[in-house]
DNA sequence: CGGTGTGAATGCTTTCACAGCC
DNA sequence: GGCTGTGAAAGCATTCACACCG
């Protein structure tokens, strides 16, 4: 099976999203250039790593199509296993986001919950355990889980990264605008709304330049 | 002056934020090489784009490449202009965001929230006035509000963005999950956490491909 | 026709490798 | 000697353009 380039798998991604916000049946190459930007060819380049070679003169199925994209990354669907999530920092920012029920019907679960406050972690209602922050490697390692949610505050941020990568994380979501230093197989998504506005400041300085 | 390629740009502004956490007083493009997996030949390609040339032989000063990279992208500095910000969605995910107080010393600056909810902002207290949201394009254009940070629910995220596109702004930060469609002029950061999940997972799923 | 799928060409980005500087 | 800055080469990603298909 072929590797698939980076840009052309975030780009899939978000056309998946994008799909399943469509109504209609059929969706053609230059239908989606109309709604993301991206260029119809760019985007029968990226299908056309899916090997789905269905579309011909038609356009695509809504519906399969993005079949196709979840079942090649392994995304969003009954039939693959679940993988087990934690979340770090249970503060205003880390309540919210279990609240607002983030993980939908997805893959992705958490399983754990972690906090630095013992308070906190007493006081808390939700549907899976909840540890103090010193038990976060050893708890990561004996419940096998993958993906780390990070929301605590900026000073805790280095020692609890230490502590995953230790305890052999494969992935963080880094909320906070602290820059995580981490073995090249772990992955990292930062996704700080500081470091968000500050990229589309640059970009609107960087577009005005010329 | 020469415009910068986006990865550069994106590289750099992750720069700026690790010398700030850095306590030496110089770094070579080998230490920065080592905390951030970038080959130290990409850095120093990225840095001379700053034309600051003022390293040779002795690696950086850690605080004079920090200012040359916020001059560049004029973020981040107390003698450039504030820029107006507004929040629009305060319930657990809005407000957690405005508590952690998550516009440090930056130059952003939020100005106006906004939610459906009537109660909400009459309940909520907040440094700066709240509206509902069918106020929203009006205020936008009136204070002169350039960036969007969207933290509403999804039901709710297509109407807003027609209302912020009408309203001319440049950037939008977008919490949800939902993909918008806007102007290729208005800069969009995708900040969902569901999607960063799936992101790392794809690259897992692509990295043991091979 | 109105569409896709894909070699070949173009345009970007990254790495190499080394001159030049302290 | 150690490190930057940068032409030139290599490696990727995107667009072009057209054969092919229903």
């Amino acid at each position: 099976m072929k590797t698939i380039p980076e840009p052309t798998q975030r780009r899939l991604i978000q056309l998946k999203q994008l799909l399943s916000q469509q109504t209609s049946e059929k969706i053609t190459s230059k239908d989606l250039e109309n709604l993301t930007g991206w260029s119809s060819s760019l985007i029968r380049r990226d299908i056309s790593f899916l090997n789905y070679r269905k579309g011909v003169s038609n356009g695509y199925s809504v519906k399969e199509l993005q079949q196709v994209i979840c079942s090649c990354f392994k995304i969003e669907s009954e039939n693959t296993k679940i993988e087990n999530c934690c979340i770090v920092g249970l503060g205003r920012l880390g309540t919210a986001i279990l609240e607002d029920d983030f993980l939908g019907q997805n893959r992705f679960k958490i399983v754990a919950g972690f906090d630095s406050n013992v308070n906190r972690i007493e006081i808390l209602k939700t549907s899976f355990p909840l540890y103090p922050l010193s038990h976060l490697s050893k708890v990561v390692s004996k419940m096998n889980i993958k993906f780390a949610v990070l929301t605590a505050r900026d000073e805790e941020i280095q020692k609890i990264v230490r502590e995953l990568v230790s305890a052999k994380i494969s992935g963080i979501v880094n909320y906070s605008k602290e820059v995580l230093s981490v073995p090249s197989d772990i992955i990292v998504e930062n996704i700080s709304p500081i470091i968000a506005l500050m990229n589309i400041s640059a970009s609107v300085v960087n577009k005005n330049k010329e």
